[in-house]
DNA sequence: TCGTTACTGACACGACTGTTTCAGTAGCTC
DNA sequence: GAGCTACTGAAACAGTCGTGTCAGTAACGA
């Protein structure tokens, strides 16, 4: 299938050089391809970004995949399960993903329609799902319960738009620490 | 001055239609004006965005210098301030500003050349700044210090990117005062 | 009145955009 | 071999982009 290669193909590029400004013609020639075949495999310029957004997020899902999504690890689950989440964020190698996934986050909030669509929506609830399996499951319903996942959330994601700002690794991984073990006594 | 008065309704315009995809013919018309006017005015459009960016800062300065700034609110003032902040983020009628300002972040980590520079980095100082003020005195310098106000921080940031997303106000702020208020215990 | 400064309209230039048209080629099935 | 499917190259289309050129107006101080 040629399709699935020259999408991986353009996904490295993505990661590369983000997709605001990516046009067809230096995708094409970068991947050795051409305009013509990117057009053919994925119907309109539209269809790639969606095609390329969906991608950038099967990733994402393989890594709340990771996660341990067995249930009740305890009162505590919730935020051994962030840590590990944190580890994977701060890795470096993650960098071009994360801002890749910044960048249509962003654009998915400023227009709504187009290849964007519902992006942002859709990766907090992804999260939030990963999250909630990770609660006790009397919690779990409960608007506290709620609270607390979206708590941990926020800090995950606040604290990687700093780290991705500023790469200060040791700040911003010691307040993401300090969090999960101040939760963790409560 | 002509070139301040093009410049708010131009400001005004990208919180409308976001930076992304702006071009000058369709935003010169919008206002009133003709592309030769804005590049006479801002030189380039990269100078132009330049300063519509530049614009949004001095909002964003303006609401974080409205945050008591006097020292010593005690050992709780960076909560206190916190707080404050946060309903200012949460308020209706900041959404168009805050979206455009994940717009120009997102963009500042794809290309930190170019019109948006150093924008991501500088908030992040700019907030930064603001919290430790709010810290006592002993507090500031230390470590835990920093980890704490960065940790304040990513919890206003990552609320504010879900409630971008979801809209959900009453989970983001109960989720935010949760936080505001167990640290305030410790 | 002259010169200077601030601003503006009309238009064209070259580069680039996504997309289309037309014309293929290679490989597989019947 | 015929026919079908999958894929591809070259070139052109119409449109938009940022920008430059040339000209011109209005206000104002000397």
């Amino acid at each position: 299938m040629r399709e699935t290669e020259l999408l991986e193909l353009a996904y490295t590029y993505a990661l590369e050089h983000g997709l605001a400004d990516m046009s067809l013609r230096p995708l094409a020639k970068a991947i050795g391809s051409s305009p013509r075949v990117l057009l053919y495999l994925f119907d309109s310029k539209e269809g790639l970004i969606r095609a390329l957004l969906a991608r950038a997020r099967i990733d994402e899902l393989e890594l709340l995949s990771r996660a341990p999504n067995f249930t009740d690890l305890g009162p505590d689950g919730l935020n051994i399960v962030a840590e590990r989440l944190w580890s994977w964020l701060a890795a470096d190698g993650h960098r071009a993903l994360l801002t890749l996934w910044v960048e249509g986050y962003a654009r998915s909030l400023v227009d709504p329609e187009g290849p964007w669509g519902t992006f942002a929506r859709d990766t907090v609830n992804d999260w939030l799902k990963v999250l909630a399996a990770a609660q006790p499951r009397a919690e779990r319903n409960t608007s506290a319960g709620r609270a607390r996942r979206t708590l941990v959330l926020a800090v995950l994601r606040g604290a990687l738009l700093d780290l991705l700002a500023t790469g200060d690794l040791a700040r911003t991984t010691t307040a993401v620490h300090a969090q999960l073990r101040r939760t963790q006594r409560s």
